[in-house]
DNA sequence: GACTTTGTTCATTTTTGTTTGAACAAACCC
DNA sequence: GGGTTTGTTCAAACAAAAATGAACAAAGTC
């Protein structure tokens, strides 16, 4: 048997039963929508804890790296997700949780939706340049119905943001 | 220089430039909504063909291994995004693409949000569960508030997912 | 009933995306 | 100015997800 070593201080300090949970669901939580598993992690352990934390908190807690808790954080704030309170007491940052769905919605629909739906019907535009090529009538034909519809289908999900944002805004 | 060899029937074919693109933007388009690559590349090639295909087409036009075009009819097929087509000349099944916006996020909605929906709630059920052991009453208060909160956002996602799919069946 | 065609399954390989941690920069402190 | 604390960056390591292709099953053909 190894001698007793002298611990040092909580190495291992696993979360408590609630905050796991919690973690977990927001990881489930953000796979759907994309986003990478560490954003869930800290996203959710901010918004199960009722002190703000910082970095270092955040890595302590997840057991995960400075750089993943540096640039989950960005992405956070990029997403309108946390935000960033100055405490007097200590230079470092500490982090809250946005906890209205509409700030949440909103900013995934800013940063990661609008953008596809821009580059996408630029795509069209490309598209609908390129049909000009097309000998055949019937093949042309068929092509232009084919991406009018794609323009349709832009147009309704363009149409379809605000009115996401407004219901879950409520 | 070698002897010609005689030629086995365009095995490098290129998809023709519109085909190209057109699957491109299906391959960007899926994978936004965390689908793999396959799947954008099947349905855009069946969206921009004026005629069903096979499996076998598949394979060759887009360079896919016999599997990966399997795999993904199967998946589409479950989305509602493609029918199967019978060919009485020819025992092999031909494939048509489902273009009308409101099915394709009919389908979308039933196999991937509504699902994790469902098991999100349930989670819930158990935090809820779980919350009951917490000691600490302002502790307790606060976790209560959070999963209320929590699931009132499940709600608003259960209540805003018919109208979706309302404005997209326009 | 042997042979061919069509399609599926799943263990392995490949690709893609995420996390890590060492090096660095910035700001503060004494 | 040297030392410390806090946070960022990015190349490399790693993990997760997807694609491959060989083996197999099912059904059809002669």
């Amino acid at each position: 048997m190894q001698p007793m070593e002298n611990q040092p201080a909580a190495v291992h300090s696993a979360l408590p039963p609630i905050e796991r949970q919690v973690v977990s669901f927001f990881v489930d939580g953000v796979r759907v929508l994309g986003l990478p598993r560490s954003i869930g992690e800290i996203y959710g352990l901010l918004f199960i804890s009722q002190e703000s934390l910082s970095l270092d908190d955040l890595v302590e807690r997840l057991q995960i790296s400075k750089g993943s808790a540096s640039q989950g954080l960005r992405m956070l704030k990029n997403l309108g997700a946390v935000r960033e309170v100055e405490n007097s007491a200590d230079r470092r940052t500490y982090y809250q949780p946005a906890i209205e769905l509409k700030r949440l919605a909103g900013g995934f629909i800013r940063e990661q939706i609008r953008p596809h739906l821009e580059s996408g019907k630029s795509k069209i535009a490309q598209l609908n340049a390129a049909a000009n090529d097309v000998e055949d009538p019937a093949k042309r034909q068929f092509i232009d119905d084919r991406l009018d519809r794609l323009d349709a289908w832009m147009r309704s999900g363009t149409r379809v943001l605000p009115i996401l944002q407004k219901i879950l805004g409520q």
